[in-house]
DNA sequence: TTTCTTATTTATCATTTGTTAAATAGTTTT
DNA sequence: AAAACTATTTAACAAATGATAAATAAGAAA
């Protein structure tokens, strides 16, 4: 997904503040595995997925769990980093080869304090992922499990292809194996 | 808590920024049990707890889930209405005699166009809600019920002293049983 | 292809949580 | 205080999920 599209769906903006985000992002490229975000360090970047798809993730005792997934247009955020400029405590994993957009915090930041359009577009961005977050927060102490298995498979049915299912599970909420048996259940 | 402690604790602004959004926040009062926000209706306004405690609860099937409290400065948002102007999915009950900071989401929206400041103000507003959402959310997916029960108990002791355990149960996203029998084997 | 590795499913049993109903405790009303 | 109502706990059984191990299946490497 191309930058204007990326940055249009946020909030519309004059060409002239557009310009100004647009200044300040570098597109690069990372092959699948790459560990783009490192647990317990201030990221100085967020990022806007051109192609490809991530996951964030984090440690419960010995186990890592999948907690957000990324695909074409979605951006990656720290969000610790981002709003706190704290260690965040996720790592985050590029699962196919991908190409991003990457964009310094601190120069948006300093753009928050320039541009009140770019202010307003930033508090927009922030809206929108807070939705977000409060629907998949709903969803998990709402629905059971199988229920958001399905809800996933109808609303991101990329994830489901693109993504192991170990990933998946622990996205969900469950394990691997209680995945395993909830798919049966579906044939 | 008082209107300028929590503004303040958002975002610093400027007096002259600082009294345009005070100019527009009027003190209202509702009594326990007082329905704020009913599902299905796009409300016009937030509000900020200056005294009391409130949640915001949906209908699973015939069970009402509780999935927010709010307590003394904390904000009352219906975020599909606040962000989306589309209608809200949850009804906020007063769950105690509430002292409350009005402020109309349209006069709000037309000082973030108006002044950078407020903006920004607004920015971080949302960034700080999406920092909570998200610290939910991660103990919903990582923690047991049990855990969840003993980190509210340690954060935010305040609720669980002055709400009902029915709501608490559903807040923590188990039955009103099964927290009795959690609370049980915690003694 | 064959081997090696990783991912997924299946099986078994233990634990947790849900469901329903009844018992107890606590409040409010009369 | 007695009655009525509401909140919380307890009990008994059912259903869902976790944990561990083994069996398949699928992919990658030789």
């Amino acid at each position: 997904m191309e930058i204007n599209e990326i940055i249009d769906a946020i909030y519309p903006l004059t060409s002239v503040s557009k310009n100004l985000i647009k200044k300040s992002i570098v597109e690069t490229k990372f092959p699948k595995g790459h560990i783009l975000f490192k647990a317990n360090k201030i990221e100085t970047s967020i990022y806007f997925i051109k192609k490809g798809i991530a996951r964030a993730y984090a440690y419960s005792d010995e186990n890592e769990i999948t907690f957000w997934f990324g695909k074409e247009g979605d951006p990656i955020v720290s969000m610790q980093s981002y709003v706190n400029n704290q260690k965040g405590y996720e790592d985050v994993e590029l699962l196919e080869d991908c190409e991003l957009y990457e964009l310094k915090t601190k120069k948006l930041h300093k753009l928050f304090l320039e541009d009140i359009h770019i202010a307003n577009w930033g508090r927009k961005f922030s809206e929108l992922e807070l939705i977000k977050s409060e629907e998949r927060l709903i969803s998990l102490q709402f629905n059971t499990a199988t229920e958001r298995y399905l809800a996933l498979l109808e609303n991101c049915p990329s994830i489901i292809q693109r993504v192991q299912l170990s990933h998946i599970a622990s996205y969900l909420g469950i394990t691997q194996v209680s995945l395993s048996r909830i798919r049966a259940t579906l044939k």
